[in-house]
DNA sequence: CTGACATTGATAGCCATTCTCATTTAGGAG
DNA sequence: CTCCTAAATGAGAATGGCTATCAATGTCAG
């Protein structure tokens, strides 16, 4: 997806929600392009300036709303953010559990169909709904190792 | 496992880690017996009276660096706990994004072992050291639905 | 241009959780 | 059974990430 299609989908996506992507709006979107990895509040201040601490937290609330974003859980107290993967692709996290920090991976496609295959299953009989799964590989990073 | 087999388990772990097996953890112990699925402190509040709610917070962590309990990670701004791991057995969670609450389920040996040799493999090639893997099924409870 | 309304940002407030500390409890030594 | 000492307890205060408030500002249709 190109930088372009990725404005025109998250611009579609604000204007369902009845929201407009402001020049606000649109830092944010860049900053969590530029990082590459879900990232805190805290990082987002330091890397992009200019950023109002509040603004971040409402706007951030805002494009999670309009499915632009999504909060990514961890262990730690901070909440981190990256691109929903509506706009990207589905992936899974590592998470280092001395340092907070997050990174992406993905599953083969065989793999990850047949996890989706015994999940659904599981869901069917327990009487669930399915909207996700989360999947978190916990561990140590190399630069914490 | 029978409860005096736990409760040994747990008296040796507590050991382990100098801690002592009071009252007070007993009945934590039991309220996460009891409750057959990640609770929160408010639960466990309401369930098991004459607990003072700064010795619950205290005795959780306590029984967490023991390694006796689990904090749950979920969606909702509350944690939740229940028994680890290596006392009941390895497990995944269902997680209704509606009420919050918390059911346990298991994959068959087949998809868990894949599932575990899939990650040992991204594991090594991000530089992780694996501690545990975490798989969470997002959705809607009966109850909601 | 002008009104209606969304957005912003500084700040105050919220609330789950953690910290503090005086008091109580419990296990070991003698 | 005492002491003695260190751990545990519990009421309340403090912490801190996050959210709500609201006056000021920006945006856009008419
Ligand atoms: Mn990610
Ligand atoms: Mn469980
Ligand atoms: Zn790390
Ligand atoms: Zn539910």
């Amino acid at each position: 997806m190109t930088g372009d299609e990725l404005d025109d989908e998250i611009a579609a996506l604000l204007q369902r929600a009845d929201q407009r992507y402001t020049k606000g709006r649109r830092a944010l979107v860049a900053a969590l392009r530029a990082a590459g990895q879900p990232v805190t509040i805290l990082q987002i201040l330091d890397a992009a300036d200019g950023l109002a601490q509040s603004s971040v937290y409402r706007n951030l609330a805002a494009l999670e709303e309009a499915g632009v974003v999504t909060r990514v859980i961890t262990n730690d107290e901070f909440a981190r953010y990256e691109l929903a993967e509506r706009l990207t692709e589905h992936h899974h996290h590592l998470i280092c559990s001395m340092c907070g920090d997050v990174f992406d991976f993905s599953l083969g496609a065989r793999t990850e169909a047949s996890l989706d295959k015994a999940l659904h299953r599981v869901a069917d009989d327990a009487g669930f709904t399915v909207e996700a799964h989360r999947l978190d590989l916990v561990g140590t990073c190399p630069r914490c190792d």
